[in-house]
Parts: structure tokens; C-alpha cells; sequence
DNA sequence: AATACAGCCAACCGCGGGGAG
DNA sequence: TCTCCCCGCGGTTGGCTGTAT
């Protein structure tokens, strides 16, 4: 069955909204509300898709919208959230008011995406893998557009015409490293949300300045012996080019896939737990058996492919340096840790999954799935 | 000053879910 | 139960513009 269009296309406005078409449609949403979409633009006397109108009403003229810079809390939720949700930026959307999906997703690929990916894991030796921002020489480019709004703007023009003003406040984009010439050091931005982003141990990162990985590691060989919180490493996150054990002496530079920072997972984040759930939870062959006593909350997850016991491993309450120097254990998360956290009554159910058990096993799963979205560690 | 590069972001596009008939 | 339609979502595009060369 083929598809109808969504609406004519024929002689149809196509591209930037002016201010008279802004105007336009807000009178008629103010006046007849959102909703029929198809036939508003018809009613409205305006030569746009509906859809367009729709997208146009949602993503810029509706009221509570928030313009202007995502802040570092914003910013941390789309991080957190993202490691949850994955590209559900609508649902992402819904836990920051003011904020429209298509906001949060262009943000995403604009900022986040990006540095996260950018970033790379540089270890070896008796270190756990470090994570710094890769130097990347920029030629040209352009700053944050909310940079350029602030002199030209860009498009608020239109906002303001109907009475609306947003808050645009100013972006230092980036600066050039300190004069402290003896670490080397890259040129990255200094957007706030951006440096605790990249946090990690609270020793990789300078305020403004990213060490050099030797200086790094060396540091974060001193955190090691005081006791830092590290994870350890799986042959899921192998093959997932998550997190590969480093062999003995190599230093080895390798791009990351969902970050955790300690930052975040002491704030209770759950960076992982898309990757708990789609490689561990979800994965009645690899359910595990819980073996150990313990109290630490599984706020960030990882599971141990060395042990016999297939343990998961949480990554805070955890000082133990990795046996053969490489990686470093975390205390085994416990059933009743799991149990008061997220609801699950007999683990024994739990059992029943590999077995085949499914009915129980997705009740089960729901219920640590809206635990865990409900939960206010999230 | 001119040009190329880089990237932000508004808007478009196609698909799928779900409701109505 | 099937078909049609509306709506919402995520992915993608392309215009615009700052910055480096």
C-alpha cells in the first residue's frame, strides 16, 4: 500500500519561516489550539506542509520553550540519559523542560556526540584506561551559532516580533592552552558542561588543560595506590570496542563507546545501563549469578568474564587493583543490593530465565526497568 | 581580501504506531 | 480485520556563517 503524502506538495512554502508566517501560525494556535495538523495550514491561510507547521509550532514557537545555551546540568542528563535511551531524544527531551527533541538531538551530534566519541582510551602498563580529548587541528569552522546570535540575531529577530526573548548568553568557545610550558597541552573548548564531561579521576584533565597521556598515566598511577575507583574489563566490552585489556607494556589509543566518568557515576548515573541491558540483563545466557556480599549500588555495572561466577562488578565501592596490574576489580554487587534497589523479590526468578521462564522473566525485567527509570538514583 | 573549510541548527523526509471508520 | 489517515519520531540535509589559511 503506497503511502499518501502527507499533504500536497505542490505550490507548497518550502525552507525558513518568515516572521509573517510565524505570526500567522501562532494566532491560530492561540486561537483554535495545536492539533490538525493537516488541515491547520489550509485554515490558517498559510502555504506550509502540516507538518511543517506542526515542527515549526514545537521546536520554536510553542511557549516554555527554552532558547539559549544548554547547561551543564542539561548538558549532564542528555549524557546520562543518552547512555540510557540511546537516540531517544523525545523521551530524552521529556526530562528537560523547555528543551525539544530536535534540540537535544542537534546538540548531541553538534557537541556531545562528537567529544564522546572523540574520546580515546590511552593505557598500558598497570594503568586503567585513561580518557583524554584527542587534539584535533581544527582549520576554519565556526563557533557556537548561539555565539554568532548574540551579534547578528540570528532569527530571535523573528522571536521578538511576536513578543517572545530569549536568553542568549555568551559562549567563550575555546582558549589556548595556559602558559605552563612544560606540560604539553591541546587546545579544547571550555564550555563548563564540556570540561566536566571529560573529568576523569579528577586527575586527567587540568581546569583548561589536557595532559599529556604520560603525564596522565603517571598521575593516575599515583590515584591507583590512593585508592581510585576503576573497572574492570569484559570480553563484551571487547567486542564492543568498549574496553579492551591493555597487554602488558602497550600503550594503545583506542575510541570509546558509551563514557562513564567517575564524575557521573558518582552522581548516581547509569551510563552503562543500555549496555546492561542489551548485553547482560536482557541476555538470559549471560544472566548472572550473584556470589558475594557486598553493599555497593549498581550504578555503573560491569561484569566479570574472568570469574567463574560470571559476577557483576560495580564500579564505585571499589578499590582493588587488578591482579595482574592491567584492571582493576570492583566489589561484586550483591542480590540484595539489586533487591532493594530495583524491587526484585526472589532472585530465584531470576534463575528461571535461562531456563526458558520467560513470562516471569519479563515481569521481572519490567520491574527493574521502571525501577530503574523511576528510581531516583537515575 | 578572498577562499576554503568546518559545523551549527532549522527544517525536511520517511517510517511506524495507533486510532477511527 | 482491513484500510486509511494523522501524528510523532529519528535520521538527514543544506543554508548560513565564523574561522583559518
Amino acid at each position: 500500500m503506497g503511502r499518501a503524502p502527507c499533504c500536497e506538495k505542490e505550490g507548497l512554502k518550502k525552507g525558513r519561516w518568515s516572521a509573517e508566517e510565524d505570526e500567522i501560525l501562532i494566532k491560530y494556535i492561540q486561537a483554535n489550539g495545536e492539533g490538525s495538523w493537516r488541515s491547520l495550514p489550509k485554515n490558517a491561510g498559510l502555504l506550509r506542509c502540516g507538518k511543517s507547521c506542526r515542527l515549526r509550532w514545537i521546536n520554536y514557537l510553542k511557549d516554555g520553550l527554552k532558547r539559549g545555551n544548554i547547561s551543564a546540568e542539561e548538558d549532564q542528563i542528555i549524557v546520562k540519559l543518552h547512555a540510557s535511551m540511546g537516540n531517544m531524544w523525545s523521551l530524552i527531551a521529556s526530562h528537560l523542560p523547555g528543551r525539544t527533541d530536535n534540540e537535544i538531538k542537534n546538540y548531541w551530534n553538534a557537541h556531545l556526540s562528537r567529544k564522546i566519541h572523540s574520546f580515546t582510551r590511552v593505557s598500558g602498563g598497570t594503568s586503567l584506561p585513561i580518557i583524554v580529548d584527542v587534539p584535533v587541528k581544527r582549520r576554519g569552522g565556526r563557533t557556537s551559532r548561539r555565539c554568532m546570535k548574540k551579534n547578528k540575531n540570528y532569527n530571535y529577530v523573528q522571536k521578538n516580533n511576536v513578543g517572545r526573548i530569549p536568553t542568549v548568553k555568551p559562549i567563550k568557545d575555546s582558549v589556548l592552552d595556559p602558559t605552563d610550558q612544560e606540560i604539553p597541552s591541546v587546545r579544547y573548548s571550555t564550555l563548563a558542561s564540556e570540561k566536566e564531561i571529560i573529568t576523569v579521576s579528577g586527575t586527567a584533565i587540568d581546569d583548561g588543560v589536557v595532559l599529556d597521556p604520560d603525564v596522565v598515566l603517571d598521575k593516575e598511577r599515583e590515584s591507583v595506590v590512593s585508592g581510585g575507583c576503576h573497572h574492570q574489563a569484559t570480553g563484551k566490552y571487547d567486542q564492543n570496542q568498549v574496553a579492551v585489556p591493555p597487554s602488558s607494556g602497550q600503550k594503545e589509543t583506542e575510541t570509546l563507546g558509551p563514557f562513564v566518568s567517575e564524575e557521573s557515576i558518582n552522581d548516581g548515573g547509569l551510563l552503562w545501563f543500555d549496555y546492561i541491558l542489551s548485553n547482560t540483563l536482557l541476555d538470559s545466557n549471560e544472566f548472572l549469578t550473584a556470589s558475594e556480599s557486598g553493599s555497593c549500588k549498581p550504578e555503573a555495572v560491569f561484569e566479570d568474564k574472568n570469574s567463574s561466577n560470571s559476577e557483576f562488578l560495580c564500579a564505585n565501592n571499589c578499590s582493588n587493583i587488578g591482579y595482574n596490574g592491567e584492571w582493576y576489580s570492583c566489589s561484586p554487587l550483591t542480590t540484595s543490593g539489586f533487591d532493594e534497589l530495583y524491587g526484585v523479590d526472589n532472585w530465584e526468578l531470576w534463575d528461571g530465565v535461562g531456563q526458558g521462564n520467560n513470562e516471569i522473566w519479563n515481569d521481572q525485567k519490567e520491574n527493574v526497568l521502571s525501577s530503574l527509570w523511576e528510581g531516583d538514583n537515575f
